[in-house]
DNA sequence: ATAGATTCCCAAAACGTTTTGGAAAGTCAA
DNA sequence: TTGACTTTCCAAAACGTTTTGGGAATCTAT
């Protein structure tokens, strides 16, 4: 059965050699090597990953633990990121796994037994909340993870995010220079990291501007919640010229309860949104939004777990990328 | 070091019969093996799961590869599939490995690694493809998989689909039954199964009609493919009086491209998707659509994999999920 | 009291790697 | 020829479980 021990008899040499002929080692001849490494390809050898990760005492794969509350999903573009961040991971044969959790006690639970455990050398932390005990957990255990998204105590872990807080300060002040006078903002729940310096974004614009007038009505980050936040902000007796939504998502529910009261975005009132998602270029009217300036968050986080697990110090491991504003109708001026 | 070593020293018990102890034997005293559970769950003992799957020859754990094709993304739903199927899987404490490859060489290459070296036990394969290799593989290798979406050869292996062809057979008679004369297809590539049948579905209903004209263009399925799609078959000289598209984000892309030539859908011309996504209650005007009439799809494809990794013959492992239709606004007759 | 069951426990052998600490043979300098 | 190096290999000990095949008490039935 075992392969490495097949291939030791085959050959006439012993499991020792054969290993260390696999991993390159120099004490053993060159022709040797070659033997090994021809018999070892016809075979179609693998090192068994069970017993490797026992005697390495490493598991080679890094987890992420994906928060799953009803109502509440990630952005659309998700699996992308995922899916760049697995790929950079696996040149450094490192497997991403993917744990879904229902529930707060649920995602500890998951935690425990994969540390414990000894399933994953390294944590992926996502839907980061600005008061995450999932970040509390893993420092304590001094497992080396990156978040997605800050904390409210960022200096203290390795982290990726972008500059929400910029992008929609630079975009409430924009409005405001368009002659808005009113610009409510649609904001996710505030315990979400993205959410809060979103919304702090814009409230720092209105106190730059001086308007004391900051309508905002917080909901669930999916398209129901930014149709009835718009709706409703709608209905107050003077209704804000423009709806700064936290996500497009948002934005794109914004849109149509807008539609219904005879609103057109960008004529009639102002609307942007954040993620650029494919969806946000075929509304109607093209939703002016932002995005993070940089094309490969997943690989970026990748890289930062590769180095965190290379032993480099998480405070050299904090990367803000910039926001950068997607113009298309919707931001338009009202008067 | 040896947690269960540590256990057993601490206890004055053997190796053995700690480990017996928790895995409920009855050949442990009661009151030894409450004893037992006291102190493991006191240091939070976890079997290392190296050690574990090395002795168990299982790895416990279902790798899902992810084709990312550039331009090429699942439907934005995807992830929550793969969560819920996660959750099911967890219950059964297998793990659900994410696997992203980038182009079918390398998917193969994924495919050996993985299960030369027993990373995992089963495999799930998703876009899956009329004709497909990695179906082929792991047939030959004997390794339990289900795949999401049928290939061309369904009966010959475990698979979970919606009926594609039904929904858009049903759609496409409704249209006619409106009098529509003229009903497109806004297609996705052909080599992907769910394109095809849903392709077949809209041929059928059209063939049983008697439409000679058939007017079909396809695309990437994705907003913008749709957008292009629409574009060009609204160029032709006698337009299409009905758009049925593949997929959803398509059929947001083909409103994008009606509205630009003055078009309303449900009104001047016919609109329907399928998938059902979020966003598609909130397009304008509000897209009628279909979608598999099931809540948890993912949990199904767990349960399925689940009943497969217990030894059930895949030909009783087989799942045609039926499709509803979702009207809304846009499939309303033209005359 | 004794044979046979039953109850409770354990030593040791796997599982398939990697790594440690040599050993044997060959090379070279004196 | 001898001693010191090199080169090339290997036996054995981990890594932390699970499982096999008992063994010693204790209990039951005669």
């Amino acid at each position: 059965m075992s392969s490495l021990k097949h291939l030791a008899q085959s050959l006439g040499l012993s499991i020792t050699t054969v290993s260390r002929a696999l991993d390159g080692y120099s004490d053993v001849a060159p022709a040797t090597r070659e033997r090994v490494r021809a018999a070892a390809q016809a075979i179609h050898y693998q090192p068994n990953s069970a017993a490797r990760s026992l005697r390495r005492r490493r598991a080679d794969a890094v987890a992420v633990t994906l928060p799953t509350e009803p109502g509440r999903f990630g952005p659309p573009t998700f699996l992308n990121m995922l899916a760049a961040c697995g790929q950079r991971l696996a040149e450094e044969s490192l497997d991403l796994m993917l744990l879904p959790t229902a529930g707060r006690a649920e995602e500890m639970e998951t935690y425990r037994r994969l540390l414990d455990g000894r399933r994953a050398d390294a944590v992926i932390v996502v839907r980061t909340r600005l008061d995450d005990e999932r970040v509390a957990f893993l420092k304590e255990r001094g497992i080396p993870f990156v978040t997605h998204g800050r904390t409210a105590r960022p200096d203290e872990h390795a982290f990726i995010d972008g500059d929400g807080e910029a992008g929609f300060r630079d975009a409430a002040r924009h409005l405001a220079s368009l002659g808005h006078r009113r610009i409510a903002h649609i904001a996710a729940p505030q315990d979400l990291a993205f959410a809060h310096l979103r919304r702090k974004g814009w409230l720092a614009a209105l106190e730059e501007v001086g308007f004391a007038d900051r309508p905002e009505f917080t909901a669930q980050p999916t398209e129901a919640g930014g149709y009835e936040a718009a709706r409703r902000l709608m209905q107050q007796s003077t209704p804000p010229t423009a709806l700064l939504c936290a996500t497009d998502s948002m934005a794109i529910g914004a849109l149509s309860a807008l539609k219904e009261r005879g609103l057109m975005a960008g004529r009639d009132i102002a609307v942007i949104g954040h993620d650029n998602l494919p969806a946000a270029a075929f509304t109607d009217p093209p939703l002016s939004t932002m995005e993070i300036a940089a094309p490969d968050v997943g690989r970026q986080l990748a890289e930062m777990l590769i180095a965190r697990l290379g032993g480099r110090d998480s405070r050299e491991l904090q990367t803000i990328l910039p926001v950068r504003q997607v113009p298309r109708t919707t931001h338009g001026p009202v008067n």
